[in-house]
DNA sequence: GATGTATAGTTACCTAGGTAACTAATTCTA
DNA sequence: TAGAATTAGTTACCTAGGTAACTATACATC
């Protein structure tokens, strides 16, 4: 049975979370956790709406994560000016996890992507970035 | 921020799906029982495990969307030999619905694709294929 | 033939995504 | 400036993925 385009990405993006998740287990984290954790280091504080844009995910999902960081005291919330937003800032703690989870992530792609040609990677990336835009 | 080549396909991928929802709607189906109605097509009657094994999705998973496949009288599930297992099949409904998804789901892939060169498809599923081999 | 192992499927429970509808605060506008 | 519209965030509830542990049947082996 010949698989679609597309039947294939979502098969590779099932794998992928998974080994990622794996991964990422020992440091304690899932990959949603990790993708928000390393929005927060790029930009100090920010907002949920803000993560919300960028990563393209509903509010509803990243309050739920973002919640979970607190619980694990990864993030606090500091009331701001404007009462209707909370500005969102790695702790400590978070800031420590940041750097043991940047090591095993970066080492998972790295084995990933090697003897993948360049040329084929970007290729890869202009076609996911042309039908994304597409999409919208 | 610079996005890595794995932040896109996950942000790609979620677009997606949310579309292809969107799409589904239409007929009443989301995209996970989509691929199990298409896979039965194929192949008549089938098993869980089968069906598990192909689409590289747990067991658990495919259990209950195929339960609620049945809810919806698409699918009957018929005693086997083995009594282990029980034989999944798509009833005159499910079948007629295949019908109508299909001519949805095409067309929204080719709206998607058209335009993007046939060489730069195929580059892109050798990397995903690549990709997922990796991981196993 | 009894016992141990493998297989099909289910149940319970976890995270991750979504939509709809809501509150509270802010901003816009007539 | 009062009232309308927008915005930040939350709550409730849906599907989709996962793991762990279980039952029942089938198969293998001693």
């Amino acid at each position: 049975m010949v698989q679609s385009f597309f039947q294939r990405n979502l098969q590779f993006n099932r794998s992928f979370k998974k080994k990622l998740n794996e991964q990422l287990m020992k440091v304690g984290l899932y990959h949603s956790q990790w993708s928000i954790i390393y929005y927060l280091k790029q930009f100090d504080t920010t907002t949920l709406v803000e993560i919300s844009n960028y990563l393209d995910v509903e509010k509803p999902t990243i309050t739920r994560t973002v919640n979970r960081l607190e619980e694990q005291q990864l993030v606090v919330k500091i009331p701001s000016e404007d009462k209707r937003e909370r500005r969102i800032q790695l702790t400590g703690k978070g800031l420590a996890l940041y750097e043991e989870a940047k090591q095993i992530v970066d080492a998972f792609e790295r084995s990933l992507l090697t003897g993948i040609p360049d040329d084929d990677q970007k290729k890869t990336v202009e076609v996911m970035q042309l039908l994304l835009e597409k999409l919208k």
